[in-house]
Parts: C-alpha cells; sequence; structure tokens
DNA sequence: CTGCAAAACTAACACTTATTAGTGGGAAAC
DNA sequence: GTTTCCCACTAATAAGTGTTAGTTTTGCAG
C-alpha cells in the first residue's frame, strides 16, 4: 500500500499542497481535479482526505501563505528609513525573486484566487486592495519628494505588480536569460520608468 | 418561448460569444458551465448547439479573433516609417486601448488560452510565441539605434505585455480615472524606462 | 393561409465531479 | 503479543458536466 512520500521533513499536507501549487498553475483550479491531484501523489482520490478538508481548502492555504509574506515584507520596508524609490525597488526585487523561486504558489496566489469562495474571498480580496493602496502610498510619498515622477500612483502599482507576474512567460521559454539578469533588467525599466529624471 | 435577443445588427453566434467573453473572463472557462451560458443568454443549454458546434469552438473564436487583431497590427506597424520607440509606443497604444475597449475577448484570450485543445493550442502557442518574438525584433533594432537603452528585448517585451493586462485591475477599481489619463500614464512609465537616456 | 426552415424546447445520455462511510492493514506504543 | 491509531483502500452518493435525439414552436416567404 503506498504512503504518501514525505521526502523533506514536511508533512503529508504539505506535499499535496506543493503538488496541487504545480496543478492549479498548468491547468487552473477548476480544470485540476482531485483525481488528477491524488494521482500525482500516488494515492487514491478519498485518502487526501485524511490530510486535507476539502479542494477549497487546499486554494486557501496557497493564497493566504503567500499573501501573509508580501504583507510581512511590506510592512518591513515601511519601517525602513530609505528613500522611497529604495523601497519601492526592494519590494519589487522581493517580487521578482518571490516569483522566480515561489513560482508555483504565488502565480496561483495571483492568478486563481477569484475561486475562493466566501468569506475567504472578501477576506483576500481586501487584502489585496490593502496592500496595493500602502504600495501607492510609498510612491506617494516618492512624489512628494520629487524622487518619483508625476504620474498617477494606482497605475505605476499596476504597472509594477503585473509585469511582475509576467515571469510566467520567463519560465516557460526555452533559452532563459539567469534568474539575476532578469531581475536587473526588470529593475531597471520600471524603476527608471518611475524615476524622476 | 425565448428568442435570443439580436439587438445589434450581430447574429445570434455573436450574442452566444459576447456573453461567454464575459463569463469566461469572470469565472474562467473551466468554471462557466454551458447551462451558466444558458442562462446569460435567456435559453435552454441545449438551444445553444443550434448556433455554436461546441464549448471548445468559442473558445477559439475568442482566441483567434483576438490574436488576428493585435497581429494585423503589429505587421502595420512593421512597414511604417518611424523610429522604433514610436512603433512600440504606437503598439503598446493599441494594446491599451484594446484592453480598455475591448476588455472581455482580450483579456478571455490573454489568460485562458491554455484551455484551447490541439491543434488550435499549438497553433496558438506559436502565433503567439511568434508575436513577442517580432516584438522583441523591433526593441533590438531600437537599441542598436540608440533609441532604446541597453535591456533584454524579451524581458522588455514580457514586462510591456504583461503591465498591460493590469488594466483589469483598472476596470475593477472603483474610482478610477479616465481612460486617456491611463493610456498616458502607463505610456509614461513603460515607455520612459526603455528610452536610453 | 399554408408550408418550411430556423431555432426553441424536453429528456436523456454517459461521464466526471467533490466528498463521505466504512473497512482493513501496518507500524509504533505498551 | 496485543492494542491503538494512522492512513490508504473500496464503494457509493448526489450533483453537475458537455452534448445528442427527437419534438414542438416560431416567424417569415410564397
Amino acid at each position: 500500500m503506498p504512503t504518501i512520500k514525505t521526502n523533506r521533513n514536511s508533512t503529508k499536507k504539505e506535499v499535496i499542497i506543493n503538488k496541487a501549487s504545480k496543478l492549479f498553475r498548468e491547468k487552473g483550479f477548476s480544470a485540476t481535479s482531485m483525481r488528477d491531484l491524488a494521482e500525482n501523489v500516488g494515492v487514491e482520490a478519498a485518502s487526501l482526505y485524511n490530510h486535507i478538508q476539502s479542494k477549497a481548502e487546499i486554494l486557501q492555504e496557497i493564497c493566504f501563505r503567500v499573501a501573509n509574506q508580501f504583507m510581512t515584507y511590506l510592512e518591513e520596508m515601511e519601517n525602513s528609513k530609505t528613500s522611497s524609490i529604495t523601497k519601492l525597488e526592494s519590494i519589487l526585487r522581493f517580487h521578482i525573486q518571490q516569483m522566480i523561486h515561489n513560482y508555483e504558489s504565488v502565480h496561483v496566489a495571483d492568478r486563481e484566487w477569484k475561486h475562493l469562495t466566501d468569506p475567504y474571498l472578501s477576506n483576500y480580496k481586501t487584502q489585496r486592495k490593502v496592500y496595493r493602496q500602502r504600495l501607492a502610498g510609498i510612491i506617494e510619498q516618492g512624489i512628494q519628494k520629487k524622487e518619483i515622477k508625476k504620474i498617477d500612483a494606482p497605475t505605476a502599482v499596476l504597472i509594477m505588480l503585473h509585469a511582475v507576474s509576467g515571469i510566467e512567460s520567463w519560465h516557460r521559454s526555452k533559452q532563459k536569460i539567469s534568474a539575476e539578469l532578469l531581475e536587473e533588467n526588470m529593475v531597471m525599466i520600471l524603476v527608471d520608468g518611475l524615476r524622476a529624471s
């Protein structure tokens, strides 16, 4: 009788969530069945329910873990004593790195959160809104201090965040440039696009 | 007995595809059932099949119509006698305008194409790849002519295209700035980020 | 008014969906 | 050696999936 392999000293629930992240990214939440997931984990579908409560719960865990990571880093930056443009660059780099190294779950949190159900859905939506507002706040500070050119801050946030999510294409491309080079190029374009000149 | 309303002098198939675009964007392709779609059209699910061949066909129509529009405009720009940076700006503006006024279908083509099935899937993938390569080509010309700063062209393409898809957030936001202002802000940030200074 | 094609309907098909109940095996605790 | 508990199993459920067959209604052309 096969057992869920727990190579890295992670719980079996962790293994399920990791496999789910991969599948949700590849096929989307709705198009991924519990039987798909079970097969990838190496077990019957019903057995998954010894470790998780529902398909919905898996998505919740993925989304809120990611959200917490980003919120934590944002707060860290808000409290740091650097220029606005440097804060922004740090946050951008954090997003890029997360998207590179934590690809599956970050991408799922970004694209599949719509399939959350209330009350988690509305909770997630407000978290998302608050995050963007605070990010826009940093930009507005930078504009006041004339570090950043006069632009609509929410639009800048929108560009930043969505540009980063484009790293999915990088992951899929055959001849990719190195992760470091990718990061530098993205920072160069986006930060220079914002900087007051 | 209700009939599919065909207000604008469009065919009934058109009405179905438009409603489908709306639903596919809101809930995703997989999470939208033919019964959902039928209800929104105001008809029984089976009746849809008098106008379309399959659910898959709807997605195909949406994706390839959008793809053709963008490919056509790209070719127009490639043949125009302007600087590379101007070409790029025009294409960017076209993307923005399409995303603003043709929101539903453009967004679906961008996000839901994965659910196409072969041979349409591989066809779409190559079209997508070619489009990006040719866009990168324009950027590389701009770099050679020193109009554009030395960056990795594919990365710039990735940023441009994904930044534009962020307009979905703009559509959903409560207090939106005007479409014109949105366009100008996006062009300011992205084009300035690319321009050699 | 009649006839005909377009397009709506109902009913049903064959699967797939997430999830639950109940069973049994295997390993660790005593 | 026995008990206990974790966990994977089989079997089943009720609801939902895209789609087809066959029938009835609609609205327009003659």
